[in-house]
RNA sequence: GUGGAUGUAGCUCAGCUGGUAGAGCCCCGGAUUGUGACUCCGGUGGUCGCAGGUUCAAAACCUGUCAUCCACCCCA
């Protein structure tokens, strides 16, 4: 290795990661601060827990496609570690472990750094915040009313409203796999084609379903099932879902309903999906009474990858940006026992924090606009003899104990013409100018940096203004 | 992991069939020694992602590599 340099990727961020400059922070913050606010509010306590884990750990049910996505290595004792993908496993560990300490039900969040090992691409890097909130300990679906109500309250906060709240139960999609004669061990490859009927189209779905070892009967069946009756038969073959979903569209709040009322008279003989069907029935019916009704969407064809899902699958997908969905999460009832612990009821929400900052850069500049500014006050002196740049910091000192954000000159020989310019370079909204005049006076000029005027008044004043 | 596109100044980009680089914005200085944003004038700044190769000559053509973006796969 070469003192210098060899080449510019050496200065780069490694794939997949990247820095952040002040002005982004600010944004970035204020979202994760707004999320973490929204979580406190509903009574969910901070946690945290390490960034690696033991890899046996984190790829215990988490589903094979998960687990290439992990980072591992092995310390220096050959343990080998992995970097959290996610916050699910992780806090399966850390209930178990704390078990006896933590109240219950027991609500938690989580704001941290998460890690996969996968191709980026727009709104997908290899290091990533997710936003995580958890009920451990509570079986009825209140927790999934919980959960749906407190994100459609979230992205309101972050002054986000066009999206969709998919909905759909593994319990469901386990019993129309059994009705479609699917074998158990298909199941997994069945789903994840069907997920992409809308994409590629019935004839493609079905090629891949025998690619599989499936049958085009297996398909039909399954479809069959989960066409809801008030399509229109015309053979447009992509769409038969598709027009389902728009039916459902344009009467939210009786079609989601109708169309699991509808699911149940096809299922009747699956006890598992009656369960899971009369589950969703539950949190449409109430959701509506919260006014959370015309975000949510049943979709039978939602299937979630990760393997401890067992009851009611949820996924946020924004209908402004092409980004895949942002938030997502379901209940694990049986995750807690793999860890050790007696089984308790689960289910959990995950903010894609990154992905909704770059929807929000997208869709939305005028909630950037009106972020505040991290500094409310900057500090000029007109001249650099002793007795005012020592006036100067003492109102600093008196602003700061008053709580006001503010940033001193501290390069002497600056011109005031250059102090203005960086203080309005990093858009703080007030400036303090002190020269001769306000030395003499005890007093300070305070100038509104957007509306040009100026105010010669005495500290406590300007305290006042800017309070 | 597979396929495709791209990489030129701090940023956004131009640069023709090969003849050793340009604009706008930013930045710096000045017009303006108690006043920023607007205007005008001047200026700094580039191993053309990196490493090889072809050629008298490469930003351009070829190979490799790294990164970004797009489509798969999957997902936040």
């Amino acid at each position: 290795m070469t003192d210098k340099l060899k080449n510019i990727q050496q200065i780069q961020p490694p794939k997949g990661t990247r820095d952040f400059l002040p002005d982004a922070m600010i944004l970035r913050r204020n979202v994760m601060e707004t999320i973490r606010q929204c979580f406190a509010l509903y009574g969910f306590s901070e946690i945290d827990s390490p960034v690696f884990e033991y890899f046996e750990l984190l790829s215990r049910k988490c589903g094979e496609e998960i687990e290439k996505e992990i980072y591992t290595f092995h310390d220096k004792a050959d343990r080998k570690l992995g970097l959290r993908f996610e916050f699910t496993s992780p806090l399966g560990r850390y209930y178990a472990s704390n078990n006896a300490k933590l109240t219950k039900p027991f609500k938690r969040y989580v704001i941290g750094k998460v890690y996969r090992y996968e191709n980026t691409q727009n709104g997908r890097y290899r290091e990533f915040y997710q936003a995580d909130v958890d009920i451990i300990g509570v079986y009825s679906m209140l927790a999934e009313l919980e959960l749906i109500d407190l994100a459609v309250f979230t992205l309101e906060k972050l002054g986000l409203n066009n999206y969709e709240i998919h909905l759909n139960n593994r319990k469901i999609l386990d019993g129309i796999i059994e009705a479609s004669g699917i074998p158990v061990n298909k199941k997994e490859a069945a789903l994840r084609i069907l997920d992409k009927l809308s994409k590629i189209g019935e004839d493609k779905v079905i090629k891949e379903f025998i690619d599989n070892d499936l049958t085009e009967e297996n398909y039909k069946s399954f479809i069959d099932l989960v066409n809801y009756n008030n399509i229109n038969n015309n053979n447009n073959k992509n769409n038969n879902v598709n027009n389902a979903n728009n039916n459902i569209n344009a009467d939210f709040e009786s079609s989601n309903i109708l169309f699991l009322e509808y699911l149940k008279e096809k299922l009747k003989n699956s006890g598992k999906a009656l369960e899971g069907i009369n589950e969703l029935v539950f949190i449409f019916e109430n959701s509506s009474k919260f006014n959370l009704d015309k975000y949510l969407r049943f979709d039978p064809l939602l299937v979630r990858g990760l393997g401890y899902y067992t009851g009611p699958i949820f996924e946020i997908k924004s209908l402004d940006v092409n980004i895949g969905s942002f938030a997502a999460g379901g209940r694990y009832d049986n995750l807690i026992e793999l860890y050790g612990a007696r089984p308790e009821g689960a289910c959990g929400l995950s903010f894609g924090v990154d992905r909704i900052i770059d929807i929000i850069q997208e869709k939305n500049p005028d909630y950037i606009n009106n972020l505040p500014s991290p500094i409310k006050v900057f500090i000029a002196y007109l001249d650099s003899n002793e007795k005012l740049i020592d006036y100067s910091f003492n109102i600093a000192k008196l602003l700061r104990i008053n709580n006001i954000t503010c940033e001193i000159n501290l390069n002497e020989k600056l011109n005031i013409s250059k102090q203005l310019k960086y203080a309005n370079s990093k858009k703080i909204p007030y400036t303090i100018v002190i020269g001769a005049d306000e030395l003499k006076e005890n007093k300070i000029k305070l100038k509104d940096m957007k509306k040009a005027e100026e105010y010669f008044i005495s500290l406590k004043d300007a305290i006042k203004i800017l309070k």
